[in-house]
DNA sequence: TCAGTGATTAGG
DNA sequence: CTAATCACTGAG
């Protein structure tokens, strides 16, 4: 007769009358193409290790794909490291790169369908390496969920700024065709 | 332009 | 076990 979890309706009403602006399920779970440019613009609230909550414009991303993108984690396979792009998305993929920075990225789509947004810049920390290591976002942050965390989520704060988008960066062992896919958004 | 740095992965 | 790879950054 009704569809749904009475239970998950109860806690999702709840959630929103106590935090209306932070970004729901239904956010993350379209395609990366939709959700990529939607992003900058909207805030990253996250809890710093002095243990202050803290709000920072999001200013540049870049969508990942599924299992057809070269440049996507998930072009190589299913593998432990890629595991969670293949859950639902509003969760967390984090992974070190060069052995030294820490990448934020959040999964998109529906379950079984690989794609992921790089947060490449947020306000005053542009570059991904960066603003892991000032705000201090490491693989604890793995498979965090975005709609259930106390510690990082995203809001819409109403703010509205034109996107420019252009190629992605850093990928050149991807193909032509992939490499000039206008995928990366930014303010 | 190029070295630093170490987790992750495939392969033997 | 080995070796290759890597969605980056900062120095020169």
């Amino acid at each position: 007769m009704f569809s749904g979890n009475g239970t998950n309706l109860k806690i999702k009403l709840l959630t929103d009358i106590m935090d209306p602006k932070r970004l729901a399920r239904e956010f993350y779970v379209r395609d990366v193409l939709v959700v990529a440019p939607e992003l900058p613009g909207k805030y990253m609230v996250i809890k710093l290790p002095d243990g202050s909550l803290t709000r920072f414009k999001v200013t540049e991303v870049e969508a990942y794909r599924g299992a057809e993108d070269q440049a996507c984690h998930a072009y190589k396979g299913r593998t432990s490291r890629t595991e969670i792009m293949y859950s639902e998305g509003g969760s967390l993929y984090i992974y070190l790169i060069y052995g030294m920075y820490w990448m934020l990225n959040i999964v998109t789509g529906g379950k079984d369908n690989p794609q992921a947004v790089l947060i490449r810049g947020v306000e005053d920390h542009p570059g991904p390496g960066i603003l892991t290591k000032s705000l201090g976002i490491n693989k604890s942050f793995y498979g965090e969920d975005l709609v259930e965390s106390q510690r990082i989520w995203f809001e819409d704060r109403g703010l509205v700024q034109p996107v420019k988008n252009g190629p992605r960066i850093g990928i050149d062992y991807a193909g032509e065709y992939w490499k000039s896919r206008p995928w990366r958004y930014f303010l």
